[in-house]
RNA sequence: GCCGGGGUGGCGGAAUGGCAUACGCAGCGGACUUAAACUCCGCGGCCGCAAGGCAUAGGGGUUCGAAUCCCCUCCCCGGUACCA
């Protein structure tokens, strides 16, 4: 037995011992209280970075500390495993994209267990195993029945790079959210799931924890807002379509002097006259050549064309020009607004430029109209020009407008939603393929549930083009069509990668099971997930995707309650000692492999903690190791070689001892439920220096000692499993410190004897007095007023005020 | 522009109305050691000999008392953006 601290003897030992026991095994049949923790999956890119160390080591910590509570804890471990890299990897490097996935797989599954962390690995789920996207495809199937999916042609976001097309969520900036390429925008038929038939729901967020910054982003990104839609007739000869237009000030119909489409609108090609024909397709040409972000530049000058045509307002049948305009996107609302120059800001612009009319419908609310106007006047106090309207206010023009509309059927109140549909299909080889078969007879037909899986074709090879190679497999796209035997063709798109991470928390309920994606009775047992620990940038995609699965699956009955995740704590990003997001262009990689075989992972686990407030995120500087380096030998020290021990040891010194231990206790638990690793670590720490002092003190009392020593390692074992496993066998209790009761605080030896009363003299700190913990404001006085220093300052003044805060502070006010 | 989070020693940070700078790093001094450190002890905001004064991005306010609450301004990070 070595004396000293060698993390690389214990930590294999240790980790060896608890995989071979299965430790960590959560047991569906457990009489305690369940608790799923759970911490986002990762991706195999190869390697396990310091990004999902500082992810995943505090995500541990909280689940042993659960279990440590008296939880039966499930803490699975997975990986997401389609995806483009692995696809990318093939296109470059001729390697086989299943190959390289599940090489990293083992690589990452090796690197996550030097973590030591309390994996179930035999929960493990690999969402490219077709056990597992059997069931992402079954999921499809329940939401193409329920006509929650459903394939059709809109304008779609392409990536040229990925060669796919992608969700708008993947889209950031108007560039991929994977390779950065400008994304373009295509019509294409592509299948979609329709999340936004719960948007008014995933608005809420009822019974759950979750930061306030990933509510505030989903609800955002729904974007509700309430309103109304308005049809106008058009004034084109042969056609009898309405214009309808969303818009969220109804009440400014009165000010409408011109109507915008989006180039895109289906009704431009039909009510464009001969006339504008030449200069309308060449605005719609080059608004559609325009990248999204060239679209999207808000302080790029108006643009736009007359098309010739003329719209009726149902108000008051004034003829009004209908324009086109890419300010007006396709995607929101109808595609098509009414102007409204006088109030919006936007409009105005617009009219200003072309030299349309600026009519307000609204009196300012202070002083006179200035005419010309400069700026559009968005809230006026009464109507004006408004016909039989005028002279209300915002909310009752809006009222008796909209029934006035309503009443001749050209018109009701809408709230619209800045949500679109989940594109979920991929023109990519490296996903699930979307169970559906297109027969010439019957149409798109869903792969019967008992053919699942559609395997995915292996060793493909892949051309120059850079095409799906799914698309070339004959044998695997000829097929008999289900209903008759007919010839048919599969679909030979794959599904979204976060379709597959949408249900895997479900998953880990019933992981083997071959029935269905899991039992009722595991569902019941372990779903929702107490505790889901990630990265907040995943806020508007995966987050809301799975929330919006779980309510589809409810109403499938599949799953009880309305939520998934009951509490989300997202971490901050890692970053560079430079203070930069690592990368290897910039030289700031810190590889945690190298740390870990230089002071171990418990070093490694504990000094991400420690460095700062686990939600900021912020630098990382390996420099710091030193400092939990020394603090875990310090505790070693103290648990393995013990003080001189007796039981008539310094009354003072014992009681001090004991506090300290309960104090931390109590500091510690706190500091755990929330998730405040950094001060819980510096805790840590001072109990670590009380006890060294008690033991250079002399004799120190046995039971006080073994209490102090016990407890250092109980609190530890959360953040340095290995060390605090190993200590606790040394000092002679049976294994295993993780299966261990958490320590409880007695609140009456934690408690204090006396307080030090920070005493201030017109509220600066001047003296400080010890008082007995029950002493009164008379005492308090008393010793206060017997300080010689107080006495100084007062300078025989008689005091104006005495403010006392009991335990705390005098302030003496003169 | 709008929404969210921040700005405290040389550095990471602590304190969310009551002792500013906990706990660490780096630095300095000392002990032990032939020598060392993943050992131990100590020092450490700025000005000042001291008494004391001044310091939490900047300015103003509330309060007996403000890093903390309120108002204004500046800066950094993240999100989002012609959303009708």
């Amino acid at each position: 037995m070595t004396d000293r601290y060698d993390p690389h003897e214990i930590e294999p030992k240790w980790r060896n011992r608890w995989l071979a026991d299965n430790l960590y095994h959560a047991s569906d049949d457990d009489p305690r209280p369940k608790w799923f923790a759970l911490t986002m999956f990762p991706y195999p890119s190869g390697d396990l970075h310091t990004g999902h160390w500082y992810a995943m080591a505090p995500s541990d910590a909280a689940a042993r500390y659960r279990r440590m509570l008296g939880f039966n804890v499930m803490f699975p471990m997975g990986f997401d495993s389609f995806g483009l890299p692995a696809e990318n990897a093939a296109i470059k490097r001729g390697v086989d994209a299943k190959e390289w996935t599940y090489a990293n797989i083992d690589r990452m599954r090796e690197q996550l267990k030097l973590m030591g962390a309390g994996f179930d690995w035999d929960r493990e789920v690999v969402t490219s195993d077709p056990e597992y996207y059997r069931w992402s495809q079954w999921w499809f199937l329940q939401l193409y029945n329920r006509g929650l999916a459903y394939r059709a042609e809109a304008a779609a976001n392409w990536c040229p790079g990925c060669k796919t097309v992608l969700a708008n969520e993947q889209v950031v900036d108007g560039r991929c959210e994977r390779s950065d390429d400008v994304v373009q925008r295509r019509f294409l038929t592509q299948w979609f799931f329709r999340i936004t038939a719960y948007a008014e729901e995933l608005l809420k967020f009822e019974g759950i924890q979750w930061p306030e910054s990933i509510r505030t982003r989903q609800a955002n990104w729904i974007g509700r807002s309430e309103g109304a839609r308005l049809s106008f007739a058009v004034d084109v000869p042969g056609v009898d379509e309405l214009l309808t237009v969303f818009t969220t000030r109804p009440d400014t119909v009165f000010g409408a002097t011109f109507m915008v489409l989006a180039p895109e609108h289906a009704l431009v090609e039909k009510i464009t006259t001969a006339e504008q024909r030449a200069s309308v397709t060449a605005y719609a040409e080059s608004a559609s050549r325009a990248t999204e972000i060239e679209r999207l530049s808000t302080d790029r000058e108006k643009s736009g064309v007359f098309t010739g045509a003329y719209a009726i307002n149902p108000f008051n049948a004034e003829r009004i020009p209908i324009w086109i305009a890419d300010y007006v996107l396709v995607t929101y609302g109808t595609g098509a607004i009414m102007a409204v120059p006088a109030h919006d800001q936007r409009d105005f612009e617009f009219a200003e430029k072309f030299g349309l009319e600026i009519r307000p419908v609204y009196a300012p609310k202070e002083g006179a109209l200035p005419n010309p106007l400069r700026e559009a006047l968005a809230h006026g106090s009464r109507t004006i020009s408004s016909g039989a309207f005028d002279g209300l206010d915002e909310a009752q023009a809006f009222e008796q407008m909209v029934d006035w509309a309503s009443e001749r059927g050209v018109g009701e109140r809408t709230t619209n939603y800045r949500l679109r549909d989940w594109l979920i299909s991929r023109q990519r080889y490296w996903g699930a393929p979307i169970p559906i078969i297109h027969c010439e007879q019957h149409g798109i037909v869903p792969v019967p549930e008992e053919d699942l899986p559609v395997t995915l074709p292996e060793h493909v090879t892949f051309d120059s083009s850079g095409v799906s190679p799914l698309t070339q497999i004959a044998d695997w796209v000829n097929v008999r069509c289900p209903v008759d035997g007919g010839p048919a063709r599969r679909e030979t798109d794959t599904l979204d990668t976060f379709m597959c991470s949408s249900w895997y928390q479900m998953r880990f309920a019933d992981p083997h099971n071959s029935e269905r994606p899991f039992s009722r009775a595991a569902a019941k047992q372990w779903l929702p997930v107490d505790q889901y620990t990630g990265g907040g940038e995943h806020a508007v995609m995966h987050l809301l995707y799975s929330r919006f699965f779980w309510k589809a699956a409810r109403d499938m009955g599949l799953v009880e309650g309305d939520e998934p995740m009951l509490r989300l704590v997202t971490q901050g990003v890692i970053l560079g000692p430079d203070g930069n997001r690592m990368s290897k262009s910039r030289g700031n990689v810190v590889a945690p492999d190298e740390l870990v075989s230089q002071w171990g992972a418990d070093a490694f686990r504990c000094q991400l903690m420690f460095v700062g407030p686990w939600d900021q995120g912020g630098p990382y500087n390996p420099t710091g190791m030193a400092g939990i380096v020394k603090w875990l030998h310090r505790l070693w020290g103290l648990a393995t070689e013990e003080p001189t021990l007796s039981t008539d040891a310094d009354e003072e010194a014992t009681r001090t001892l004991r506090r300290a231990t309960h104090k931390t206790i109590r500091a510690v638990t706190a500091e755990m439920e929330g998730f405040r690793f950094n001060t819980l670590i510096s805790r840590l720490m001072e109990h670590t220096t009380a006890m060294q002092r008690a033991r250079a003190a002399g004799s120190v009392d046995r039971a006080a000692w073994e209490e102090a020593i016990a407890t250092a390692i109980l609190l530890t074992a959360p953040l340095a499993p290995h060390l605090a496993e190993e200590l606790w066998e040394r000092i002679g209790k049976p294994y295993s410190v993780h299966l261990a009761a958490w320590p409880v605080c007695d609140a009456a030896l934690a408690r204090d004897d006396e307080v030090e009363l920070v005493v201030q003299v017109n509220g600066k700190v001047r003296d400080r007095v010890t008082l007995p913990l029950e002493a009164s404001e008379e005492e308090a006085r008393v010793a206060v007023f017997a300080s010689a220093i107080v006495r100084q300052w007062l300078d025989g003044a008689e005091p104006r005020r005495v403010i006392y805060v009991p335990g705390k502070l005098l302030n003496v006010v003169l």
